[in-house]
DNA sequence: CCTAGTGTGCTAGGCAACTAATACAGTATA
DNA sequence: TATACTGTATTAGTTGCCTAGCACACTAGG
């Protein structure tokens, strides 16, 4: 099973990009408290990075409390993750969010166009998105 | 006068935020083309930061044609700057309102919470800022 | 002319972040 | 017990950013 999807082309650290696939994955049900998440090398050798970068990934998800390892068996989605991660989202993205409103009010652009500007694009992810799998 | 505001707790390059600021200073109007901007060594003694990386901003800000040396006076904005400036702003705001959207669709986050998250933002932004300078 | 200011180019070094390779410790299963 | 899987820790290497110092070419102003 494909959890995870890094092709973001971002700049963002992939032990980052990891730690953050396996919160949505939570958030959004793919992995439920209980289940075992993939092992460090299965992951690793699936995304074609290093052991490490993956283990330096579940190290992060650990120290919040959202996995628990166990030895011999692999990393456990632990018991109160699903509303963790979902806030996690809902405030990662809503930092995303506000930042880009913040700069572009700092950078003195009209009101008028950042608004034109969310609207657009929250209307073309609707669009283009729509009929999806 | 000040133009340039670095503040910004970002992980972003110094260079890359100094050129960032010297577009947006164009696009809002605050240098307007014929204008001088900043020296290399003014400005990183008003940044405490060191010429090297000030110029750095300035060499990027060049080969976009934004701005020009005059060689024993300074760097003046080019002349078709202010239109392009704007453009690169746009974009650029854009660019992160659009990934923000994407990133939270791709997480499965429920589409009435991200536009919940983005009418919330733009509302906050807007009375915060109200009343202002 | 001469001084002080401009931008530009170069080399060098430090520092932190990221990735990688390897060895180690524990557990399931045959 | 032996094998093969788990996670963990240590060490190294690479890269990019930033700083630093210096030399060079040019120009305004005294």
């Amino acid at each position: 099973m494909i959890l995870l999807d890094l092709n973001s082309g971002e700049e963002r650290p992939i032990y980052a990009r990891i730690a953050d696939q396996l919160k949505f994955a939570v958030a959004g049900g793919a992995l439920r408290p209980g289940d075992l998440a993939p092992s460090v090398r299965e992951l690793a050798k699936q995304l074609l990075v290093n052991p490490n970068t993956v283990a330096r990934a579940y190290r992060d998800l650990q120290s919040e409390g959202l996995f628990e390892p166990v030895r011999g068996m692999g990393i456990q989605v632990a018991e109160g993750a699903v509303e963790r991660c979902r806030q996690s989202r809902r405030e990662m993205i809503r930092a995303r969010i506000r930042r880009a409103i913040e700069e572009a009010r700092e950078s003195r652009m009209e009101p008028s166009e950042i608004e034109a500007i969310l609207r657009d694009e929250w209307a073309k992810a609707n669009q283009s998105t729509n009929g999806k799998a």
